[in-house]
DNA sequence: ATTTTATTGAAAAGTTTTTTCAACAAGGAT
DNA sequence: ATCCTTGTTGAAAAAACTTTTCAATAAAAT
């Protein structure tokens, strides 16, 4: 799999489709930078629907057929949302996580480096499983929603 | 969310049931009873095939309305499936979280509760948010896919 | 600039989930 | 135990989600 620090990631990722034998196309560049600006996981829908902004005609099967290249070749996750499924991560985003308000969706990045690689190689240990890669995100109230104490209004993931 | 051990589960959840004013049912019985007895988070379709052995006119409609209400009562997890999505598994004990395996989509539980909680309480005073959920889940290979050494993407387990 | 061939977008085909609604059955009342 | 009430079921249909097909397009090599 792919090693890259994160911050690489944004300028790799074109190498790997060319190693691959596949186009940098701008459709592609667009899911892809999409994702890099995510903060959670994406579904198609909601990648085409960012997407459509500055790409009109862009259909939601070249959306399908990006993440699933990506997918193929290791750049992005696939995983789990409670609301629905598939949502798409980049791999690299996998250092960075966040704590998310239910409220207002802003997202502050935390360090859990450390804590995670604790509790990653007892679970190797336990399971047998080679750890490869994870997805850790909290969800809260921010600070500012604390104090406007908000009707709240969002999806939980 | 319950706090019942696991193994008092198979015992209990027909209360659970009850206190929510719903009925217990023979299609909710077999739905819950092949839970019980999977191994691997289990789709809906999966879950109706091999309830359909003793229980011939069962319904799909069915599976996926007794999963819902077992989600909506926490009695069942939805996670991710490599192959595809919306596996099922039984909640327990404690919050659970999965390892998944990338190549077969096995999923196994392990007990990240302590490890979180000492981190959740560290982000929480550094952002100031009041944490109140979390996303976490790990990928890998599992032992069988390991020693297999499989082409990716071999379904079931 | 031209050629080759991977990629795109639209429509259609396939799947998976949800909704609708009459018939049914679980569980409290009698 | 039997009778009601009303939550549940199953079938069909609707809706939503994914993948396939194929002619037109555009990326990359020449």
């Amino acid at each position: 799999m792919v090693e890259q620090p994160a911050t690489d990631w944004k300028w790799n990722w074109e190498q790997y489709l060319s190693k691959a034998g596949c186009r940098i196309t701008t459709p592609r560049r667009t899911v892809m930078g999409i994702l890099q600006n995510a903060i959670t996981p994406m579904t198609p829908q909601e990648i085409l629907a960012q997407a459509r902004a500055t790409h009109t005609r862009l259909g939601l099967v070249t959306v399908y057929r990006a993440l699933q290249l990506f997918e193929s070749l290791g750049l992005v996750y696939r995983v789990h949302r409670s609301d629905g499924c598939r949502g798409y991560i980049l791999t690299s985003t996998e250092h960075s996580h966040y704590v998310i308000c239910y409220r207002c969706g802003r997202a502050i990045e935390f360090i859990g480096q450390d804590d995670l690689e604790a509790l990653i190689a007892r679970v190797e240990q336990q399971t047998c499983f080679r750890i490869e890669g994870h997805l850790l995100q909290l969800f809260g109230v921010c600070p500012a929603c604390q104090a406007e104490n908000t009707p709240l209004e969002s999806e939980e993931v």
